[in-house]
DNA sequence: ATAGGTGCTGTACCATGGTACGGAGTCAAG
DNA sequence: CTTGACTCCGTACCATGGTACAGCACCTAT
């Protein structure tokens, strides 16, 4: 039981209170205690919130940060070693992906700069 | 006027024969020429379909991505060089999260590794 | 000449992650 | 004691990027 309504909630996470209210259909949130039908909120929920924003952040889908959180609760080292050591396999692959596309389009960038004659060639930004 | 059936360039390309009727809803790739019927397409639109693709890896939507190839047509090389400069903006920002979530990643890989003593505390694993 | 593999069309459906009501009740300040 | 901000609930709707038919035509190899 804490003192925070959902406004107040979303707000020190970041997200609309709609979102809250998603995420606790999801299963993601806890329902928490009520105050005269009134959510209310402690700081484990906002931990619990801003967890969620980041691991999304990470890549996870709602689904597997739903599978995190269960783990959280049931100490289970080995399933979370695993999905740890998957994502971060997934991030760096996604870092390359996002480095090298960052370089075709910092040429494209030069190559577009200026009306001098070398052509801007869009389509092509991406070969090689 | 090309060779490739729809098939075919849809493997080029790497993606499914509906994707490339999906984008060509969406005017992303053109109505190519029709022999008898069927689409037959050449190897421009095996470099428009590949673009497409190495634009959505960059993170585009294929709503900017749509204006880029019409940029392209344009050469209007001042919006073109304004889009690319803005993507890697965006781009550095979400390499600079990534690196953070996989550092985060990292130390929960960490400490949930073996049945050490250490406590395995995914929920703050994103913490600080 | 017949069976598979493609191709055609249109429309419907899917997953993900929310966002937006409407109509009611509650709470705190002026 | 009223006004305005906030909350409740359920259901419907949204954007993005596809994916899946159904029902038909065509072409090629066996």
């Amino acid at each position: 039981m804490g003192t925070l309504t959902i406004g107040k909630l979303a707000a020190k996470g970041g997200v609309g209170v709609e979102t809250v209210r998603y995420y606790q259909r999801r299963g993601l949130l806890a329902e928490p205690t009520r105050d005269n039908g009134i959510r209310r909120y402690g700081d484990d929920d906002v931990h619990r919130l801003r967890f969620i924003r980041s691991a999304q952040a990470a890549g996870f889908t709602l689904e597997e940060i739903g599978e995190l959180l269960s783990l959280d609760a049931l100490q289970d080292r080995t399933r979370a070693h695993a999905l740890a050591e998957a994502r971060i396999v997934a991030i760096d692959a996604k870092i390359v992906e996002l480095q090298s596309a960052r370089a075709s389009l910092a040429r494209l960038a030069t190559e577009c700069a200026g009306n001098t004659s070398v052509a801007c060639p869009i389509i092509s930004a991406f070969e090689a």
